[in-house]
DNA sequence: ATAACTCCTATTAAAATAGTAGTATATTTA
DNA sequence: TAAATATACTACTATTTTAATAGGAGTTAT
């Protein structure tokens, strides 16, 4: 499982999204209020992503948190890494939370290691193809498909 | 990522379906041993698969562990359940720690829900096609491998 | 009988996670 | 320039989970 840190980062990476147009910012209490996020632990979080260089931010009176790129280049996966969600499912199969096996005496000669690779690719291949644009598309298609199924 | 008590079982069950024939059996002390995983705390894991069905033992001198099933049979997405390790990302596309997103006001209209349920899938297709027969294959492919690429 | 096992309950240490508090600093606007 | 509204930053805390250990009771082969 990825942290909870890591899914409101996605949470509000995509709210700030939907308003991105000539970067348009949001302020943290905005984005916390409407994606239901505990208001300090999102600063935290979006301050974490802006040291990343994910988003950039506006102090003072009328600032907030715009997003750097444009919604079309920011990747799920690129979102889970830089918040500190590990997407392999096994240490020894991880990029970013790469551990060595201590009781496995050679990684290429293993037989779990090689499958725990696969699936960390599946899920990688899904993750690094969708951005914050495919979520906000999969929603606009999933709500026209929910008004379709009430008639 | 799956808890150390996952990868210890199927490293642990995988040793068993390495003497599967005629319900032959081995020792605790002997899997710890053999897969450097710590004694007490494997006995704890193997206990707890033996309640859920998945093993069972023999005691007294000269006793003990074997698999009920033939290792063909076992999947990986098995012992991982059984063993309290999650396979998806995020709760609320979890088959057994299901919990719902406090935020999400319909999770039918999530796209982020959507994305999360495919990685799932990719995972478990995977997960749930591989068998402990599968792991030691796998393992003796590696190893022919390895073998010609020293020659 | 005894050595070699499993069974079972309880406990503990360490780490990770989620979230909070409070203050300093920057910016707009009236 | 003062007030209001933001972010920046540091530090802290509570809770939960994980990994692992301790120790004795019960079981069986020899």
């Amino acid at each position: 499982m990825i942290p909870k840190r890591s899914k409101y980062a996605i949470k509000a990476l995509t709210a700030l999204a939907k308003v991105y147009r000539d970067k348009q910012h949001m302020s943290i209490a905005t984005i916390a209020e409407q994606e239901r996020i505990p208001r300090k632990f999102l600063e935290a979080i979006l301050l974490q992503l802006r040291n990343e260089g994910m988003v950039n931010s506006k102090m003072g009176a009328n600032g907030g948190y715009f997003l750097v790129k444009h919604p079309d280049e920011i990747m799920l996966s690129a979102i889970i890494r830089s918040t500190g969600g590990p997407i392999a499912l096994i240490p020894c199969v991880s990029l970013n939370f790469y551990e060595e096996c201590v009781e496995c005496p050679h990684e290429d000669l293993c037989g779990l290691h090689e499958v725990m690779l696969e699936v960390r690719e599946a899920s990688i291949h899904i993750l690094s193809k969708t951005s914050l644009a495919d979520l906000i598309l999969r929603e606009k298609k999933l709500f026209r498909k929910s008004e379709n199924a009430r008639k």
